[in-house]
This record gives C-alpha cells, sequence and structure tokens, in this order.
DNA sequence: CGCTATTTTAAACGCATGTTTAAACTGAAC
DNA sequence: GTTCAGTTTAAACATGCGTTTAAAATAGCG
C-alpha cells in the first residue's frame, strides 16, 4: 500500500468520526504509520488532503448516482419514494469501495457541511454540478406543483436530515442499540430514512395542515 | 454591563457563528473588550463558558417550552403540526430576550451537535429531560401508532433538519435572497419547516409508498 | 556500479491556542 | 485613610498546530 493511499485511509476515518478541524495532521500520520511530512509532500496542504478524501468518493459515486437518477427521470410519473430509494444501491454500494464506505462518506459529508465555513459546500456544488442538477430535475418531475423556492428549502432540510443523522450516527445507533435493542445497521437506517424525507419533501404547499 | 455578561454576548455571537472549536478565547475577549484572563477568572475555562452560554438560553427557553407541550397535550386528539408549531412561539419569543435571540440559539443547537463530539448533547439531555419527555408524550398523542423505535428515529430526523438548517442559515438565507430575491426571515424559515417535518413524522409507518 | 530523481526522515520554525501567574487597580467598610 | 476582598491587567507559560527544511535513504535506469 502507498503511503499516499495510507494517509488518505487514516485520514477518512478520523475525519468522519472527529471532523476535518478537530483531527490533526500528526494524529493522521501517526495512525497511517508514516512520517508527519508525508502529507505536505503527498498532497501539499491539509486542505488538500481533505479535497482529495473527498474526491475519492465523489469520483466513485457521482456516475453511479448520476446514472440511477437519469433512470428514474425516464419514467412517466415517478414517485417521490422512488426518487429517494434511488440513492440507495449507490450508497450502499459503496461498502464493496472501501470499508464502512457508506457510513464514513456520509459523515464525511455531515462534517463538510459543519466544519470549516462551507468551502466544502462550494467543493462539491462546483465539482459535481450535475448529481445536483439530476436530482432537482427527478422531484420536480415527481412533484411539479413543488415552486423553485420551497424546492429549494425542502431539499436542503432533507440534506439537513441526512446529513446530521449520519454525522451523529455512531451515537444514535449505540443509544438504540442500548434503548431497544436493537442492532441497527446502515442500511436499514437508510431505510427508515426515507419514507420521512419522502414524505417531508411531499408535504402539501401553501400552508395546508396535516 | 458587567463582564460576565459581555463576554457571555460576544462568546454566544462568535459560537453561532464559528463553532465552538472555531472561536478562540482571544476572539471572544477581544470583541468583549475585555481582558483575556476574565474569562478563565469568571467561567474557569472554555468549555464551562460554553455550557454558561447554552444554559442561559435553556433556562429562558425550558419553562415556555414545557408549558406548550404540557397544554398541546391537554387536548384529546392533538395533530403532528400544533405539536411542532408548539415550539414557534417560544423561539420566537428569543428575540425578545436578546437581539438574534432566535436564530443565535438554533445555530448554537447545531453547532454543539457536531463539535465538540456529542458533549452538549449529553449536557442537554441531563439538565433538561423535561422538555424531551414532554415532547416525546406529545408526539405520542398525536401519532400513537408510531412504534417506540420509529419514534426515536423520526425524532433525531427531525432534530437533524432543524439543527442542521440552522446551523447553516446564514449561507442558506443568503443563497435563497441572491437566486429567488426572497429575503427570508428566521421566522418564515421555521414556518417552512414545520410542514416538512410533520409530513415527515406523519409518515405511514411499515414500508407504505408515498 | 554510478548517477539521478523520488521519497522518507528528524528536526525545527513560526504561530495560535487555553491557561496561569503575580502585580496593579478598584471600591466599599471600618 | 487604611484595609482588604474582588476584579482587572500584562506578561508569560506550556502545548499543539500546519508547514518547511535539509539531510538521509531508496528506487529506477543507463
Amino acid at each position: 500500500m502507498s503511503t499516499k493511499n495510507k494517509i488518505l485511509d487514516a485520514a477518512e476515518d478520523l475525519f468522519a468520526v472527529k471532523g476535518f478541524n478537530g483531527t490533526s495532521l500528526r494524529e493522521i500520520t501517526s495512525q497511517a504509520e508514516v512520517n508527519l511530512a508525508a502529507v505536505n509532500y503527498h498532497f501539499g496542504s491539509k486542505k488538500e488532503l481533505i479535497k482529495a478524501v473527498m474526491s475519492r468518493y465523489m469520483n466513485e459515486l457521482a456516475p453511479n448516482l448520476e446514472k440511477v437518477l437519469l433512470e428514474v427521470c425516464e419514467q412517466d410519473k415517478p414517485t417521490l419514494t422512488q426518487v429517494f430509494s434511488a440513492f440507495a444501491e449507490p450508497l450502499l454500494s459503496l461498502n464493496d469501495f472501501r470499508e464502512n464506505g457508506t457510513s464514513n462518506f456520509l459523515q464525511l459529508l455531515g462534517r463538510g457541511y459543519t466544519d470549516s465555513q462551507g468551502f466544502l459546500r462550494w467543493f462539491l456544488t462546483t465539482q459535481y454540478p450535475n448529481v445536483i442538477q439530476y436530482f432537482v430535475d427527478a422531484v420536480h418531475k415527481a412533484y411539479p406543483e413543488l415552486s423553485a423556492e420551497e424546492m429549494f428549502w425542502r431539499l436542503h432540510f432533507t440534506m439537513g436530515t441526512i446529513v446530521f443523522t449520519m454525522s451523529s450516527s455512531e451515537a444514535l445507533l449505540d443509544i438504540a442499540k442500548s434503548d431497544f435493542n436493537q442492532d441497527v445497521e446502515i442500511a436499514s437506517l437508510i431505510e427508515q430514512v426515507i419514507p420521512y424525507i419522502a414524505a417531508g419533501v411531499a408535504a402539501p404547499v401553501g400552508g395546508a395542515r396535516t
């Protein structure tokens, strides 16, 4: 295993648990069993390392997401549940890509949105605009009555649901286990959240009551 | 204005925007126009200062939340929208308590859940258990078919929606403004999110489709 | 082998952090 | 006016950070 990959693997695990700001290069290089200076030699800076960790996942994930979202769009009248369910398979296949890949990636996504004042949001929206565009298209086809403004807010609510749940998923899975003897996997967590967000995005517009 | 309050005010504003880890004591004391050592003199440590900032809000908010949640529970058959709408007034009244009180508090809540590895979650659940209990009771009365496990997950999804939205609300409000010329206040953001989370929690159980 | 380019290494640099110290100041009580 | 607890202050402390340096080790190639 190359030094570069050893660093990427260690950085990914630590970033997921402790956040970007909360993880030092010394922790990373120590866990990776490489020299401290190796990060700056191979990646240039900590910021570039963060980008590299995220890119490794996004380059794997983006084509798959674009594919399934386009497929959903091809249907006459997709349901919102279909739209959100489309994410499940590409996300879960990250577990073949790397151990705990799904969970790690979603946690990283969560960290990136709250750590480091949104530079990751800029990174994702500029580097992978198609994923977002196809997703918006799919939601629009499933629920055309939703105005652009309402769509904007509901998609960010959804982002929040996912990102927060996943970034605190370790703690939550522990609580669930001790309270309900319920040994939840990340896969079943994804299944749990789909009806929630589908119903949320599907909520009637304009002050109607549930 | 006492030194203690000057520190609390400055810390609150900075914590909300830059997070707990992202704000240094020097920034706080500089903005508060007090000496650096004043924080450790009056509060003991940075961690205790964080607790003090949160306590100031929770001590104001908790009695009001408990009151409105108990009121909702007294109804024969409250709706989920009523349950979640009950939060609006106590939260918005924080604006009378302090300038930008509502927004600041919700942002702090969001920061606390992702920064500092969940010590704030422990703090809130142990210090203010009644609020959580009354809330769970209210949701249960509104939707008794929801099992304890499903309730657990959906309430955390809801927490995620709120907390994430609010912790990135500054960025989101800016984007909304530039994209839609839509000058959104925190109050209307709360109104937007209520139907979303009410519908999410109200989603049918057991794999039914929307 | 001998040369070169790449990689690894230990050490240091400069800087920012939370905290502590001890002296200076303040304001009421006697 | 003196005393003394409470408060403020400037300075230093110890530590950890990301980054840089320059020498040592390694690997690839003619």
